[in-house]
DNA sequence: TAGATTGTTAATCGATTAACAATC
DNA sequence: TAGATTGTTAATCGATTAACAATC
């Protein structure tokens, strides 16, 4: 396998999961062997493209035949580090932190919430999903004992920079952010955004 | 103002909503003015590339002063097509279904829920937010007597095909996909989609 | 073998950035 | 005026694609 950390583009690492996803797919449908071309058209992209990020990696094909669906996929979910469970928390009990944490999407897709924090005393110690909710003043100690790098944030704007800024402190590493804001994080974190309004004005812009 | 239709790259449009973002916080912060650099900063790209996109649409600022915050706000929500409130309809009445429906950052932002639906008849007419769910067969005349543009798919993966089949055919022409499936849609209809796991995938990269 | 498909090189395409004249 | 900042051109950078030798 060619190295990894050696300068893989950023948009390249971002379709991976994009691949892995369709991957998965022809998996449940008991397909066994794939090629660019079909996965092109699948994904709506060139098979070029996708030829082209996975040589980043490797080899993965073999010429006349393709690439073998499980093998494909397996090999994804190593680079991707997908190949164990992350846990993640939550941190906001409002709509969003509810759905997240009770979406069962996570599973088999490499990620599970692990709990669930919100500042509110009147929501500390309610029920979120199957999760008790925690006051954010044990995120620190929680995330340490329980060696959690992921975490959602899922509370209002005016709260998510100083929730960031938790997170951070207490060793996290991958933030994936619901509230609209931009967020400032040191070097080593990565930050992710949700905002389903920044969508629909996109394409609102086509509309008439 | 340039013209608008031709030939404005996607990606400088999928900009525009995040320079509104910004904006939106600055109004509230009460700020008057601001540049091309203070926007850029806040934002963590460059000051050039805001400068170039919002050249595609005309010229907002002056020279030595910047930018009006609510004259290049309006500007940008005119552009595109803010400047009214957008009915909008969620399909799927499940976890995510919930969430959006009962989601307030539509709100003052170009749109708001205008009905949910499910097919499933244990939650039609149950309550989900404040929405009675209604049968999807009823998409079609409820779109075009409320003349919807906009809906969003929460149902599971294997479904999200035929609902966005129905609501292309219900002259919905924006859909906002939570299921993680990409959709084929006829031409004039846009996409977009989220799927909270890519990003943490994505993310998961770069740990370790 | 013949057909299919890979991995990779070189060319093309498009997006970002540096630089600066214009001007508030 | 002097300083600041725009809008735009040209250069650079990076990503996508076309083409093809290698080979299963």
């Amino acid at each position: 396998m060619a190295n990894k950390q050696h300068d893989v583009p950023d948009i390249v690492v971002g379709r991976l999961p994009i691949y892995l996803r369709a991957l998965s797919s022809m998996l449940a449908a008991g397909k066994q062997y794939t090629s660019s071309h079909e996965l092109a058209v699948w994904l709506g992209i060139s098979s070029t493209q996708i030829r082209k990020d996975l040589s980043h990696f490797g080899e993965f094909g073999k010429q006349g035949t393709g690439y073998s669906v499980i093998g494909l996929h397996d090999q994804l979910r190593q680079i991707l580090h997908l190949d164990r469970e992350w846990p993640l928390i939550v941190v906001g009990a409002g709509n969003i932190g509810n759905a997240v944490a009770s979406y069962t999407g996570f599973a088999r897709r490499g990620f599970r919430v692990v709990a669930v924090f919100d500042n509110d005393p009147v929501k500390i110690s309610s029920l979120v999903g199957s999760f008790t909710v925690r006051s954010n003043s044990e995120i620190p100690a929680f995330t340490r004992a329980n060696r959690v790098r992921h975490a959602m944030i899922a509370v209002p704007a005016q709260f998510a920079q100083e929730v960031a800024d938790l997170l951070v402190a207490s060793g996290i590493l991958s933030i994936l952010n619901y509230a609209p804001i931009n967020l400032s994080v040191p070097d080593p974190v990565h930050v992710e955004y949700i905002d389903p309004v920044l969508h629909l004005q996109k394409m609102t812009y086509y509309l008439v």
